[in-house]
DNA sequence: GAGCGTATATTTACGCCGTAAGAATCGTCA
DNA sequence: TGACGATTCTTACGGCGTAAATATACGCTC
């Protein structure tokens, strides 16, 4: 296909060239799969090339992190409503690129995020909560859905172990009454939790005056 | 010290040995720094030997984390008590073992923690909680926890960029007041959101003698 | 055009890594 | 004693991230 390269050709790629194929490479062959030399192949290049896009290992994966929660970002509504998106989109996102999760260790705050984040601190000291308040609800809420996406992710249907009914008959009654099967239900009913228990800490329960509903 | 070793001269090691050198090591110079020739030189023994009680590093790593979670369960007083103190012994044990958080990524349940989390759940139904939504409320739990402390490690002041006081005034109002700086305070208002969210969408407030409906 | 600096790519090489294969030594039991 | 299994070391292989040096091509000034 591509003509072989050769010293100083240029290859015609750019930063967002290299991390749009390095997300893909770490997608479909995992994380470990995603290695400087692979990546340069992928691109038709010589690893040491991308050293000319991307300082070092490091610095790509971040990149990579960074991109993610660009993306991932959503506003409107009521603070409900714009939190409770906000938590699906970011869920959402994470399961498009599972790969990546076990490295995403925060919400990388880049300016392209400041302004999402602005509006949603304005919705809810709107809604009467205190400004740190407002800010420790948006962070306990991002960080719950990267726990809880990275554990849909670490397993599809379920490995525990043998369990005694005599022991632990809850145990067993939840697991055979097929509770905590769906992953879903189990996100929403866990961000409906956080919800609600920021409006009832951090208003009162006044942010619920205009009638929204906790779940449903 | 140790003489040096010659073929078949015993070390007399044990798997326990092995995984308490390795955490060690780990929290020490970091996930990276375990390496197989470290971990070895650790124990006076070349790296080969310890595939004699390890199948490989995988199996390694994931000793460590059962590890950590064998040791972070608790229980006692009421639901709200038992969880709550459950999530701040798993948030400090964690915090303990930095190093090993990227590779955590679902509490890994064993016969050793069975028996803890039978007993959370009969404190959770005992309180109202219809089945699934105990499991759901443990899990929730676990995970937010997993996920903040992940947040807390990765950082330790704050790196963020410079932001436009015009553009964000709320975020340059919230960082100014110190708001968000101390993370145990935003992880004790995280876990109590969630635990008040917990009773009031699973057992109507407290403890469901209105017969209320739960969801599900 | 000619000449030259700078950006882009490659080549080569070094020291790590996980681990497969096989040889050496030990304790134990017949 | 001799055989054997358990334990350890030695050697080796392919792959990794990346430092250093080298080669090519483009864009600038004259």
């Amino acid at each position: 296909m591509a003509a072989k390269r050769t010293r100083g050709v240029r290859a015609g790629l750019t930063r967002d060239q290299v991390l749009d194929a390095a997300l893909a490479l770490a997608d479909r062959e995992g994380l470990a799969g995603l290695t400087m030399r692979r990546l340069g192949a992928e691109l038709g290049v010589e690893a040491m090339t991308l050293y000319h896009y991307v300082p070092n290992k490091t610095a790509l994966v971040d990149g990579l992190v960074e991109r993610i929660f660009t993306t991932a970002y959503s506003i409107g509504g009521t603070w409900r409503e714009a939190l409770s998106s906000y938590a699906e989109r970011l869920r959402s996102t994470l399961l498009e690129h599972p790969a990546v999760l076990p490295v995403i260790v925060r919400p990388v705050v880049t300016q392209a995020t400041l302004d999402a984040v602005e509006e949603m601190l304005r919705l809810l000291v709107d809604a009467g909560f205190p400004l740190g308040r407002a800010l420790d609800s948006l962070n306990a809420l991002t960080l719950f859905v990267i726990g809880h996406t990275s554990a849909e992710v670490a397993i599809g249907p379920d490995s525990s172990p043998e369990v005694d009914p005599d022991r632990h008959p809850l145990m067993v009654a939840a697991v055979r009454s097929g509770a905590g099967a769906d992953d879903y239900d189990r996100f929403r009913y866990a961000v409906a939790a956080m919800l609600t228990g920021f409006d009832e800490l951090s208003t009162g329960g006044d942010g619920r005056r205009d009638g929204t509903r906790p779940l449903h």
